[in-house]
RNA sequence: GCCCCUAUCGUCUAGCCCGGUCCAGGACACCGGAUUCUCAUUCCGGUAACAUGGGUUCAAAUCCCAUUAGGGGUGCCA
């Protein structure tokens, strides 16, 4: 068998989507396991809203995920180009040689008209299709037009007789009564293709084999097939993937969930927990393992292991899977990927910033939480309550008290590091006879403003004997003032 | 309306092809508990599903049919 070769085929006509990674994920499993190739193809023929600017924010965000194609736009290959508004002239003698042939005609109607029988249609609740109004016109009628510059499109000619069918590699044989197929525009008024015919004229001029795509497309596949025919060409092996859903199981929109991946990179997102996500949603390993690097994903990918009911994209999960790989970057990598863009604090990561990291490692989820955690560590202490130093069963006077003992042992303690002082402070509370969890959280409260914080012993050490100090008489004086 | 796809815990799924080992397993989430200076991590435990109805069979989550539900398509968008 001939070397497998797949394509991610995105539309740069908005964001760089999610859905996008997902297939392109997909592919690049397949062609990996299978020891083909990968490639990126620009499917920018809808020329109103394709933009370079989305184009270029798809490429990078599929090698921010580490989904490197073989063959595209920016690396080229011998196919070239990847461009399909460079590859105009191919699909205009394409569908040249189909009027030839005669399995496809010119098309005179107005949009106005189109819609006139979309609408009658819809009101008689037929199918709605074109009617074939232009397919009747004489071809040399039809060429004196065309040579005349009236405005036309060129339309698949289908065979109304029959059916079409095509082999699913997940779902199995689909057919379909040619009845029900449209006789699909090849080519638009601007002389651009439509995707049906672009796609299946680089499909098979850039060899590929398998295409793997979205379950919206099984609809349109008849028509791709009647196309391969048409031209006398083999149709590729067919996968459909399931479309990934909103929360209501609807097609996953903007609307109802983030699908930009620039959100997910601007979160704090790590590209491998992305990708291990998205495997996640339709496949699944044989021995049920959930975490799992893009290097086991391909190692034992299998397209028989891919299930097609449409799964919901959970956030939730994400975020867990997110913080499982968090927690598996060393310290020193953690804090180099913070510092990439996920805190204002610091450009290179130094000592005392690694510390903080250790500290926050197991309590985030995501990377932008960093700086908002360790906010009372390089920053000053947010303003509190200063009721909240004063815990239950305990009194102003108490409090008071513990906060003026705390003080001065902190004033003279010879010995900074978290063991020594949370002994010392132990002594202290067991002196008092005071529970030391409550002195611990006065201390908390006092050194970082918050109830919710790292630990405390070690998080005083890295701010400091004389800082630590100066926040307890803050929060003496705030006492004072209550 | 017409065409097509799908259907196991709230969510992601295993099992289904090759019926019995499944009064259905795992994970997330949720709820308890243990550890603990808070939070988190970690560790234990728990709630929770084969859409419905017919077949076939000694036996069905697994095979067949119908129904229902959800989704997608129905564009000179992709």
């Amino acid at each position: 068998m001939s070397q497998v070769r797949v394509r991610i085929a995105p539309s740069p006509t908005g964001e760089p989507h999610v859905g996008t990674a997902y297939i392109a994920l997909f592919n690049y499993a397949f062609a990996h396991r299978e020891g083909g190739k990968f490639i990126f193809r620009s499917e920018d023929t809808d020329r109103e809203r394709s933009t370079t600017a989305n184009e270029d924010a798809i490429l990078r965000s599929l090698k921010w995920l580490g989904l490197q194609w073989d063959e595209g736009p920016d690396v080229g290959g011998p196919h070239a180009p990847y461009r399909q508004s460079e590859r105009a002239a191919i699909y205009k003698t394409h569908a040249d040689a189909l009027i030839e042939s005669g399995k496809a005609y010119y098309c005179f109607c107005s949009a106005e008209r189109l819609a006139q029988i979309r609408d009658e249609q819809a009101k008689n609740k037929q199918a709605i299709m074109y009617d074939g109004f232009c397919r009747g016109i004489d071809p040399a009628e039809a060429r004196r037009r065309v040579q005349a510059g009236e405005p036309r499109v060129i339309r698949l000619a289908v065979d109304r007789s029959g059916e079409t069918c095509f082999e699913d590699k997940l779902r199995g044989r689909i057919a379909i009564r040619n009845e029900g197929v449209d006789d699909q525009v090849l080519l638009k008024s601007d002389g651009f293709p439509t995707y049906h015919l672009a796609s299946v004229v680089d499909d098979r001029l850039m060899g590929v084999t398998h295409v793997i795509r979205a379950e919206e497309w099984i609809s349109s596949t008849p028509k791709h097939v009647l196309l391969y025919n048409a031209f006398g060409w083999t149709p590729p092996m067919f996968v459909h993937m399931p479309l990934l859903r909103n929360q209501d199981k609807s097609k996953i929109s903007k609307r109802r969930n983030p699908t930009s991946l620039d959100f997910y990179r601007n979160e704090g997102y790590l590209p491998e927990a992305m990708l291990n996500f998205l495997a996640l949603m339709g496949y699944s390993m044989p021995d049920g393992r959930e975490v799992f690097p893009l290097s086991e994903f391909i190692a034992g990918f299998s397209l028989d292991r891919v299930s097609t009911s449409g799964p919901v994209f959970d956030l939730q999960k994400l975020e867990w899977i997110n913080g499982e790989y968090i927690r598996r970057l060393d310290t020193d990598e953690l804090a180099t990927r913070i510092c990439n863009g996920f805190t204002k604090r610091i450009g290179v990561p130094d000592e005392a910033f690694k510390k903080a990291v250790a500290l926050i490692r197991e309590r985030i989820r995501k990377l932008s939480e960093f700086d908002d955690m360790t906010a009372f560590m390089f920053g000053g202490v947010e303003d509190y309550d200063p009721a909240l130093l004063i815990q239950k069963k305990t009194t102003k006077d108490d409090t008071i008290a513990m906060l003026k003992d705390s003080a001065e042992l902190i004033a003279g303690a010879a010995d900074f590091t978290p063991a020594a002082t949370e002994a010392a402070f132990r002594g202290m509370a067991e002196r008092a006879g005071a529970k030391p969890g409550n002195l611990f959280m006065v201390l908390r409260i006092a050194v970082t403003g918050r109830k919710v914080s790292t630990p405390l012993f070690e998080t005083m050490e890295l701010i400091g004997q004389e800082e630590c100090g100066r926040r307890i008489s803050v929060a003496l004086g705030k006492l004072a003032g209550a």
